[in-house]
RNA sequence: GGCCCCGUGGUCAAGCGGUCAAGACAUCGCCCUUUCACGGCGGUAACAGGAGUUCGAUUCUCCUCGGGGUCACCA
């Protein structure tokens, strides 16, 4: 086989939620893995459907996530165009070649008597499928209602009788009795091509090699298996993915807002951490590695790692990953990121460096970051009890006199740098036999107003500065002298 | 309902006839530590059920159960 070509066909119908960014992933890994193309395409047969600005979102999560396409409707190609709707005419004369081999034939039969049809065959609890009514209609009468005006459909001709196949590289062979399948319509009435039709063709004529898509697709294959077998053409290898769920019975899908791929980055996840958590979601390399950059994914993907059963989305783990990633940040990177929501919680004018070491590794999601600084521009109003830690051995007594020895001391410092408050700080407390945290509890909790903050109590010092520590300090103390400590 | 697919801890997931059934997330405990977090160590936790094949089944076959998909002039 020549150069592998694959293709992700979204129809612009909405948002690019993370299990069609998934399939797009592995769509385009398996390509570039086997050194082959890959093509966007977009599926816009229903006009219906067709929402503004879905394209964009299509273009902008694509490239959001690094995969840059080969062939597509924007940088064109030799297969082009690569809208299905600009396709439109090419579908037709196809459909009519499989009418003149006997693989399909024209249907007047409208949508209403199919429903009458439908539903009476429904009332006896038979299945429907369509009853080929006008598969035997004589050449000139489809002529002649053809040239009268009428409404018509194409529809495929399956066989009644005999085995539909086809073989997948994950799930394997799979066979239908033809008995089992419909007629599916080719051409609709409005002349445009069914998504089923269109994508053969488009498949074929595009010289997708190897397609891959949904597994809701799994049942309806054969039937398009036949329809390349009608042409006469070369079939493609197929490769069928499992969807990513919510929850044991509930795929993730458009309903669930939060499932899309542009809501996971304002929530403040890194588009690496996405991809690379959702590349692990259904597919593994076959050894322990879990972090993986686009580059090495397209290095180690390969089908044998694919999961065949679908695969629950679990936030938790993504949050986890998300956090792995923002760890491993430069401080300028981290600040980068960072700083839209320095500037919302008002510290941007601190010390980036400062709040970097305090914040990279606990940050798991960069939302999180002003509520976690949020007591460095405003005080929290705290209860005394905070300065009880039995760890530190500290209670509202000690931090009283712990208060009264450290203020006097930090406003005679000279210096206010992280140096000299640590020196000073621990130096008194070695002095005076406590446990650092005996001496560094107190002063803590004063300057921050909260019993759990990210840094510890020099780092505040010095991202709050010399001035509000100290008036913090005496805020705590005068706390404190106020419930008689 | 017919047909198709799937079924290892709460979740992801290794395993492809012989393992004390990996690892990760989550969870619990301990340690480190000026709090929290990070990090380190350890624990709890799974082969859906039943037959068969085999000296031996998580692995192969069948049935049951459970879940999903599909049966449109939607994609």
């Amino acid at each position: 086989m020549g150069t592998v070509r694959t293709r992700f066909a979204p129809s612009p119908t909405g948002f690019m939620h993370l299990g069609n960014l998934r399939s797009a992933l592995y769509t385009y890994l398996y390509a570039k893995h086997n050194g082959g193309r890959f093509i966007l395409r977009i599926e816009d047969t229903d006009q219906a459907r067709y929402v503004p600005g879905a394209v964009d979102v299509i273009y902008n999560t694509l490239r959001g996530i690094g995969i840059r396409w080969d062939e597509g409707p924007d940088i064109g190609g030799e297969y082009g165009p690569y809208v299905q709707s600009e396709r439109k005419d090419l579908y037709l004369p196809y459909a009519k070649q499989l009418v003149e081999a006997g693989k399909a034939y024209y249907c007047f039969c409208t949508k209403d008597e199919l429903d009458e049809r439908r539903a009476e065959s429904e009332k006896k609890g038979e299945v429907w499928k369509y009853d080929k009514h006008c598969l035997n209609l004589p050449k000139e009468e489809v002529e002649r209602r053809i040239a009268a005006g009428e409404p018509y459909v194409i529809r495929q001709n399956v066989p009644e009788s005999g085995e539909a196949s086809f073989d997948d590289i994950i799930y394997g062979h799979i066979s239908v009795d033809c008995s089992e399948l419909d007629d599916m319509i080719l051409i609709k009435a409005d002349g445009m091509p069914t998504y089923n039709f269109a994508n053969v063709i488009d498949d074929h004529t595009m010289g997708i090699t190897h397609v891959m898509r949904g597994n809701e697709y799994l049942a309806s294959t054969p039937k398009y298996n036949l329809l390349y077998e009608a042409f006469g053409w070369e079939k493609p290898v197929y490769i069928h993915m499992t969807p990513i769920m919510r929850d044991a019975q509930h795929k993730l899908s458009k309903r669930d807002g939060d499932a899309y791929y542009e809501d996971y980055i304002s929530k403040g996840y890194l588009s690496e951490a996405i991809v690379n958590y959702v590349a692990l979601l259904g597919w593994n390399p076959g050894d322990e590695r879990e972090f993986f950059t686009l580059p090495e994914l397209e290095k180690a993907f390969s089908v044998e790692g694919m999961s065949k059963s679908p695969a629950i989305f679990d936030p938790a783990k993504l949050t986890w990953m998300n956090q792995q990633y923002i760890k491993n940040l430069s401080e300028e990177d981290f600040t980068r990121y960072a700083m839209p929501y320095y500037k919302q919680a008002g510290v941007d004018g601190m010390n980036t460096s400062i709040l970097f070491k305090c914040l990279h590794e606990r940050v798991d999601v960069f939302t999180a970051i002003p509520g976690i600084v949020g007591f460095l521009t405003s005080l929290p109003d705290y209860d005394i009890s905070l300065f009880t830690n039995k760890k530190s051995k500290t209670d509202p007594g000690i931090a009283a006199s712990v208060l009264d020895l450290a203020i006097p001391a930090l406003e005679n410092l000279p210096a206010w740098d992280e140096t000299a408050v640590h020196d000073l700080l621990l130096g008194m407390a070695q002095e005076r036999g406590m446990k650092n945290g005996t001496m560094l509890w107190p002063v803590r909790i004063a300057l921050a107003g909260q019993e759990v903050t990210p840094g510890g109590a020099i780092e505040i010092a010095m991202l709050i500065g010399r001035e509000e520590s100290l008036r913090r300090l005496h805020a705590g103390r005068e706390k404190l002298r106020e419930a008689g400590y």
